[in-house]
RNA sequence: GGCCCGGUAGUUCAGUCGGUUUAGAAUGCCGCCCUGUCACGGCGGAGAUCAUGGGUUCAAGUCCCAUCCGGGUCGCCA
């Protein structure tokens, strides 16, 4: 094996030209593709800058430099040193960026062998992701990986820069913290120097960022890895990166307008995206009840419709009693599908029950006239009426939905998104951004039997609401906000309560006792008490919207090292058991359900 | 925890109704040849725990059950 000695790296591969040609120049890197043809031989030579052809012609150089060009395989990693030629019109390569020049090899170092990799080491291929995880330092060598990664240290970048730019400090907060029930599940660590006590890593660092505006430090970000033991997709890690921001003395439109234009500088710098602000808002109860989401994708139309008016009062019972227990009949047009196959609309139906709803119904306005399961128990006035109602044309198909306001949302906004994924009306390169505001401050909890905090419990309920925190908490809002692009929740804020008498309010509304609160949160409840300013933030999942900006279908492909659905490392082995010495320091005994041991053994 | 999809050469796949070759193809790999390729080309060759375990059967890659692993999704994610 050969060294770099006495070689110094004058380029890299990706960045030479035409106006380069003549030059010397050494570059090192990786062998893409050797193309031998005897005499002749090209090898691709492959930095992170890109790829640069490199020629060995037999007649031009000594014996021994070209039989080490013969010996040349995949992933080899060498250098080589050369002239920088202009390559003949009929042989340029259009498809590269370095395709009108070649370098001459006029030395080669092998600086390292290589086993044939597992799989190509190029874009655009096709295997088991559980393959390219288990050799993610080759699969971080193609280059569309290295894209994402290099876009993702951009906008990180660009990120700092900009809050920097607008007075914000960048501190950190710990990593051990205290475990506090609510919400997620946390990652604990124990404790040795205290036995039987754990710390849990930060679902996020809520409470220590609040605790920063109580100290004065008005503006805050960062750029932190947050932790959340709960079960994953594709838009979902066990530890995932948020951009953290929290400021003193502002109020929502503040927070709104700073994010919006830090959104639209990074897609501006880093991949030539030009966003119009301010961006679109809506509100909570709007989303959910013309999407059927509160994250609508907003690419395309087909919103929901009700009809409720004009099919109450018939003999059909599905409707009537859906309605006459405050429940709502919603459907979605879908342009030009009246002729669905049966065999789909029977499928339509198992995915909305999927998603809640009892069933589905339709109607088919069709040249041959109306179909439709509950045709019988309706005049054909009542159906034109609904045409006319829903701007319905003959060739469209109905979907309708009946249940409760939530069932109803979140059934046909599934619906919604699933005939436009089949329908192809959903533009890949449109860039839909909008604000969705006005959250309720509670959700109920069936499973629980109580109310729970939408946002998190220091979220300041709308002043006019208060009143309702114990009378009526469902109909309370929240000052909070999410950033919607394309569907996805990439942001989400709000104004903070920093009012002791109001935070125990709502605790009490979340029922947490004083007694629980002071034990969870005691803390932070005693430093609010020290002069408080009003405050709010927000947090971003850089993840997600690094995702969307490279147009990848999963944060998995910007993650440098990410886990798989049952958040284990498969390149690394972790999670992996421990010695017993390792377990008896911390006081820590393991005990699994007989179930899960055997398995352990087999 | 529920539901859906998948697991066959290094890789990506095919493998029909359970039965005709030694489980097939492409690509990669190895060897030989080749002086303008860039998906180089030609000839030859090697390469399989059909995820694992059990069952049905005269006969299982193929059917059944269980388990493991991966992906998607619902629940979950303050």
């Amino acid at each position: 094996m050969e060294t770099l000695e006495g070689m110094k790296r004058t380029h890299h591969c990706g960045e030479l030209r035409k106006s380069d040609v003549g030059t010397e120049a050494v570059v090192c890197g990786w062998v893409s593709k050797r193309r031998d043809h005897g005499g002749l031989i090209f090898v691709d030579l492959r930095d992170r800058s890109g790829i640069v052809q490199t020629v060995y012609d037999e007649a031009a150089m000594s014996e021994g430099t070209f039989h080490k060009a013969e010996s040349l395989r995949s992933e080899f990693v060498i250098a080589v040193r050369g002239k920088v030629r202009s390559r003949t019109e009929d042989t340029i390569n259009p498809k590269i960026e370095t395709g009108e020049i070649e370098i001459v090899c006029e030395e080669l170092r092998i600086l390292n062998k290589a086993k044939t990799p597992p799989f190509y080491i190029q874009d655009g291929i096709d295997v088991d992701e559980m393959l390219r995880l288990k050799y993610r330092f080759l699969d971080l060598r193609r280059p569309e990986m290295q894209k994402n990664i290099m876009l993702r240290h951009r906008v990180a970048k660009l990120m700092r820069d900009y809050f920097d730019r607008h007075g914000f400090l960048e501190i950190e907060t710990p990593m051990l913290c205290k475990s506090t029930p609510e919400g997620a599940r946390d990652f604990l660590v124990p404790s040795r120097l205290n036995p039987g006590e754990f710390y849990a890593l930060p679902q996020s660092p809520q409470i220590y960022k609040q605790l920063l505006m109580v100290s004065g430090f008005e503006k805050y970000f960062q750029i932190v890895r947050c932790f959340r033991d709960e079960d994953l997709r594709a838009d979902r890690q066990p530890e995932f990166t948020q951009l953290d921001i929290e400021m003193s003395f502002v109020d929502q439109e503040d927070i709104l307008v700073l994010m919006e234009n830090m959104v639209s500088e990074i897609f501006d710098k880093a991949i030539n995206e030009k966003i119009k602000t301010p961006f679109l808002r809506m509100t909570w109860d709007d989303a959910m009840d013309r999407f059927g989401s509160d994250k609508p994708d907003m690419r395309f139309g087909m919103e929901l419709m009700d009809i409720s008016e004009y099919v109450k009062g018939s003999t059909f019972k599905v409707f009537n009693s859906v309605l006459e227990s405050g429940g709502q009949v919603k459907c979605i047009k879908v342009d030009g599908y009246a002729d669905i196959p049966r065999r789909e609309l029977d499928g339509l139906v198992e995915y909305v029950q999927g998603y809640g709803a009892k069933g589905m119904a339709w109607v088919q306005y069709t040249e041959d006239g109306i179909k439709s399961p509950f045709k019988k128990f309706y005049s054909d006035e009542t159906f034109d009426k609904i045409k006319e109602a829903t701007g319905a044309k003959t060739g469209d198909l109905l979907l309708v939905v009946a249940d409760k306001r939530l069932v109803v949302a979140q059934a046909l906004g599934a619906l919604r998104l699933e005939m436009g994924r089949r329908r192809g009306l959903i533009d890949p390169n449109k860039l839909c951004f909008l604000w969705v505001v006005d959250f309720p401050m509670f959700e109920y909890s069936e499973e629980e039997k109580r109310w729970k905090a939408m946002h998190h419990p220091f979220t300041s309920p709308r002043h006019e609401d208060i009143p309702y925190l114990k009378s009526d908490p469902g109909r309370v809002k929240s000052i909070a906000y999410d950033m919607v692009l394309n569907g996805v929740e990439i942001g989400g804020g709000s104004l903070r309560i920093y009012n002791s008498d109001l935070q125990e309010k709502v605790f009490e509304a979340v029922g947490l006792s004083p007694e629980v609160a002071r034990e969870r949160f005691g803390f932070m409840m005693n430093a609010f008490q020290y002069g408080t300013p009003p405050h709010g933030g927000i947090a971003f999942g850089l993840d997600r919207l690094i995702m969307l900006m490279a147009k990848r279908a999963s944060i998995r492909d910007v993650i440098a090292f990410p886990k798989t659905q049952s958040a284990s490392d498969v390149m690394a082995q972790a999670p992996s058991t421990v010695d017993e010495k390792q377990l008896r320091e911390l006081y820590v005994r393991v005990a699994l359900p007989k179930k899960k041991e055997k398995n352990k053994e087999e």
